[in-house]
DNA sequence: ATGCCGGGTCCTACCCGA
């Protein structure tokens, strides 16, 4: 199986580049973040052409979250189960495929709100964690794949992109991606690349692509069955290099 | 440390992203 992730901020300005990667890359699922749409302005006929179905969360103007796969599946939830019926951003979706459970993730940045919108953030990660414990109790084989908007740790930024105090790097928010760590789950591309200098973000401004000034925010996490079954895991580089780009690369993840 | 970039929408100044 051939997983992958990406932040498209809005599949209605990035539609043909994805589609061109799919092509080319051919993954049986690819997760979407950042479609900032609705549903109906989802550009589904084009991915049905290339063999994908869709499920789409969406919302207008931020968040959307989408499942493109290639594979037969079920969708087992189409919001964070665990939070208060009144939250309604678009930030979660879950299918069932191959004997999968796969969790699209976009959780909150947390930067805006003030301490509303960071304590958001947490109470987010904490429903996420719940959920998470819930499935490996029962053994599921599971995928929690997207943008955590997490650096997990000093490692993962260059040096001086982020302020300590940022919602990305803050004690709290590395706490709740180790806690889900000791649930059992392993950060794919820091299995295969340990010591590697592995970004999945760029900042439009300032030349922060060109100076390699990143985040690795975007993560592939995998229950212990399936991290048995690990064989690569890449940043595609070259998508955060095309023309008019989103500022996230795809991360891809194969199982044998 | 930041909103210089780039997306969105109440169409245009402002909100949000990370």
């Amino acid at each position: 199986m051939k997983l992958a992730t990406w932040n498209v901020n809005s599949i209605r300005q990035r539609a043909e580049q994805v589609a061109r990667w799919v092509k080319r890359a051919a993954p049986d699922i690819l997760l979407l973040q950042e479609l900032k749409c609705e549903a109906a302005a989802f550009p589904e006929t084009l991915f049905a052409e290339l063999g994908y179905r869709a499920e789409i969360v969406g919302q207008k103007a931020y968040n959307g979250v989408a499942v493109l796969s290639r594979l037969p599946f079920e969708t087992r939830a189409r919001a964070l189960p665990g939070l208060p019926p009144h939250d309604t951003q678009a930030r979660y979706v879950e299918i069932e495929a191959a004997g999968v459970v796969v969790g699209g993730i976009y959780a909150p940045n947390g930067n805006s709100g003030g301490d509303d919108g960071f304590a958001y953030k947490l109470a987010w990660l904490d429903a996420l964690a719940v959920h998470a414990a819930h499935l490996l109790a029962a053994d599921t084989p599971l995928i929690l794949a997207g943008d955590f908007n997490i650096c997990p740790t000093d490692a993962d930024l260059a040096p001086g992109a982020l302020a300590p105090e940022d919602a990305l790097v803050r004690p709290e928010s590395r706490a709740g991606f180790r806690r889900l760590l000791w649930l059992g789950l392993t950060d794919a591309l820091r299995a295969l690349h340990p010591t590697e200098r592995l970004f999945t973000f760029w900042d439009y401004q300032a030349s922060a692509f060109d100076a390699d000034r990143g985040l690795r925010i975007d993560h592939v996490l995998l229950s212990p069955t399936l991290a048995e079954r690990l064989v690569a895991a890449s940043v595609e580089r070259a998508e955060r290099a095309a023309p008019h780009p989103s500022d996230h690369a795809p991360v891809v993840v194969t199982l044998d």
